[in-house]
DNA sequence: TAATATAGGACTACTGTAGTCGTATTTATG
DNA sequence: CATAAATACGACTACAGTAGTCCTATATTA
């Protein structure tokens, strides 16, 4: 309960690992996944919805790979989060589902008191950069 | 992905309700369940939990039911996780379950970094009290 | 043209969560 | 003392989400 996905760690886990090296190198899925033992679909999948935000660049063919598209003091450990998850970490489900997604949303007692804790969740993930964890 | 769960969101429906009234008065698990639309068996379980740990106090046979055991703002957020969840909120598996449950736990590299925003969380969870969210 | 890399959809296996059921025990009350 | 109303609790089922695999297409270099 209440864990990070392992997409979200490897991600974590490669951003960091190209953030340590000179801007701009390039690594490949294989490399990286083998470094770190993670499966290499899986990691390829991760990367490819990091490349589609921008937050890595993607280069195809021989000699390809992928490369940080940012500084490391620019990405956000929130953003990285979001594009991995489609949203950001939710106490409650019908903060990401909406009313229609919990029965008894009308009569919930808990639901706005819930949001304060939220608020500073958020603000967690926010102020957390890769540049820290490097 | 990151949500509590239903247990201990209507854990905390139903001691919310509870503060609200009188300190001493008892409550059974039916009327709760049907206050708030709560699948009364799923609800009753998360009564005795609460009832072992002392968090409510328990009245068996007719005219039973439970009543607080402490003070509103005695009990704290955090202790309800952790009665019905068994352990607190943790962002990853390896705090709860140890190196052992990680197949890359030696090669790592984001397990302490992610300890700086656990702590934060932990803190968040630990200062909200009951007496907050009547 | 061959080799190497990303792109991405489809699929499977597993785990944890939500919810249900059945039964035993306790206790107030007529 | 019998009955009804309540908690106590283990066993079970159904479902959904996650982790991981597989297969094929496309791009690029040499
Ligand atoms: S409405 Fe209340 S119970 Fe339903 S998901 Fe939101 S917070 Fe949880
Ligand atoms: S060791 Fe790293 S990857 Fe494994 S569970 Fe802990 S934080 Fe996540």
């Amino acid at each position: 309960m209440f864990q990070l996905s392992k997409k979200v760690e490897y991600g974590l886990i490669v951003l960091r690992h190209m953030a340590m090296k000179p801007r701009g190198q390039v690594f490949t899925a294989k490399e990286l996944a083998n470094e770190y033992e993670i499966p290499y679909e899986l990691l390829a999948k991760v990367l490819q919805k990091l490349a589609k935000s921008g937050i890595v660049v993607s280069m195809q063919g021989v000699k390809g790979g992928y490369a940080l598209g940012q500084k490391p003091e620019a990405i956000i450990v929130s953003d990285i989060i979001r594009v991995i998850e489609k949203e950001r970490p939710m106490l409650a489900g019908c903060y990401v589902d909406g009313p229609l997604s919990c029965s008894i949303f009308d009569i919930c007692t808990i639901r706005k008191p819930l949001e304060k804790i939220q608020k500073n969740i958020n603000s967690l993930f926010d102020k957390m950069t890769i540049q820290e964890i490097v």
